[in-house]
DNA sequence: CAGCCCTACTCGTATAGACGAGTGGGCAAG
DNA sequence: CTTGCCCACTCGTCTATACGAGTAGGGCTG
């Protein structure tokens, strides 16, 4: 039972700040001068309580901020502990460059084998079915699909999970329709049926995940997920896929290359 | 005093799911059916105590899991309502095409008016300061830099504000150290230095904002920012520019157009 | 009629207490 | 020594209560 203050510090009865709020902010100055490190547990709710002479609904509600701030986690039995940055994935914009086609394995094993960790890809799910508005307008009024879905892994944490779809025209009867599309993924596939890729389009944004995306993703609170919609236009200026991405944004950094034109 | 179980049914006592998420479940389903809609007001928590039979504690615990997903914000005194969504800001990749920097208005404001809102640049700053360790990284080795501050807004609330980092061998003395760079911005001036801009990178995260940046961008709670920070390299392979620009997620869909070479 | 105030309703903050459930270490029984 | 149980400690859920503070509308007062 080491004292506290020299890590706390007192409140402040005459500020106008809530007591939680003031708490909170310790906590949080404390994380971020390092006296509190990555995956250190920080003191529990009883110490908290005794050290500032305040109920425990306060405390919680002070850890319930820096878990809305992404700071910190708690684990039930254990305590609460001061989120590790994880390592995070890189994706280049030129992932999908047909000299990165040339391999028989996917971007995805390439690039995190590469990284040393160990990749995974699970509810792999390919079946047709109809569109919806959004991917209808985007594949050009299509009314139904071949949908590929499945989640990638690394080292057994799940970063991210995509659904691509193709129009049925396309991609009915070929391998694209299973399971495993072979050495160079569908893009690969699409060339050699004749689709000549011109260019993607991507569009991305961030917010709070769902309930099911917190599920999939195994998402800590504060977590935000990056939605990312990508769209493959032939040659012909035909869009022939839409893949739509939802990843861990604290897995992710994006990079893109762009010229100065 | 309308009776809420025609919008929202009852618990299930038999359930092992914790009672405050089973309302936060009723009322995101309300709210995702459309039976709650933009900017509409939820049931007070006493009102919801009453339907429910439970405590206040209970209901506001499932008011801050909704408030956590971004999904409503609670208004003091007023109320809890349904978060609208704002409009959202189209980023192009192209848009620091050597063609927009023709006219003489900022990007930003030539757009936003385009758009029907009214755009308003504040908090200009311009001063000469130390590099951070990122920084002098990015830029290579350099010590000092001029930095220029600002913050964007749209029809009066705050969406981005971001900071660019110039070299001062390069900024010291000419017009990007005002804090009007003039027509086609610092990126027209650096060409006219004879600093023809070559390429940009682009590094993007999504993150959970700061205290400093909730209040800055006047951030509602489970909103998430998006953090880009771009690199500008001229003709030379130098790094003439970092800027480091963080934006409400909510407020932006970042849009980029990549060839399949 | 205008202005003010009062009141009812809203959410914000805080306390005190209770029980449940996950975790891990120590101790006792085999 | 190993196994298994128990207990202490952790966070999770929930109740009940109290007061503070922002908002809006009705009614009273001048």
């Amino acid at each position: 039972m080491t004292s506290l203050p020299s890590l706390l510090g007192d409140l402040d009865p005459t500020s106008d700040r809530a007591v939680f709020r003031q708490i909170a902010d310790q906590l949080r100055e404390a994380i971020d001068r390092g006296r509190f490190k990555e995956g250190e547990k920080l003191p529990s709710e009883a110490e908290l309580v005794e050290h500032y002479g305040v109920s425990r609904m306060t405390v919680r509600n002070s850890f319930s901020i820096l878990q809305g701030e992404g700071l910190v986690a708690a684990e039930h039995g254990k305590g609460v502990f001061v989120r590790p940055r994880p390592p995070v994935r890189r994706l280049a914009s030129d992932r999908f460059a047909r000299r990165h086609r040339e391999q028989g394995k996917s971007a995805f094993i390439v690039e995190a084998d590469a990284a040393g960790s160990h990749p995974q890809v699970d509810s792999l799910e390919v079946k047709e079915e109809k569109a919806s508005q959004d991917i209808s307008t985007r594949l050009g009024s299509v009314r139904r699909v071949l949908a590929r879905r499945r989640r990638y892994l690394l080292d057994g944490r799940p970063v991210e999970f995509a659904t691509s779809y193709l129009p049925l025209d396309i991609a009915r009867g070929t391998q694209i329709a299973e399971p495993n599309p072979g050495p160079g993924g569908i893009y690969a596939r699409l060339e050699e049926l004749g689709h000549h890729l011109d260019h993607f389009e991507e569009e991305i944004r961030a917010r709070m995940p769902s309930p099911a995306e917190v599920k999939t993703l195994r998402l800590a609170s504060g977590v935000p997920v990056i939605h990312l919609i990508r769209t493959a236009f032939d040659t012909e200026k035909r869009a022939v896929e839409v893949c739509d991405t939802v990843m861990a944004a604290d897995a992710y950094v994006l990079s893109y290359q762009l010229p100065a034109t």
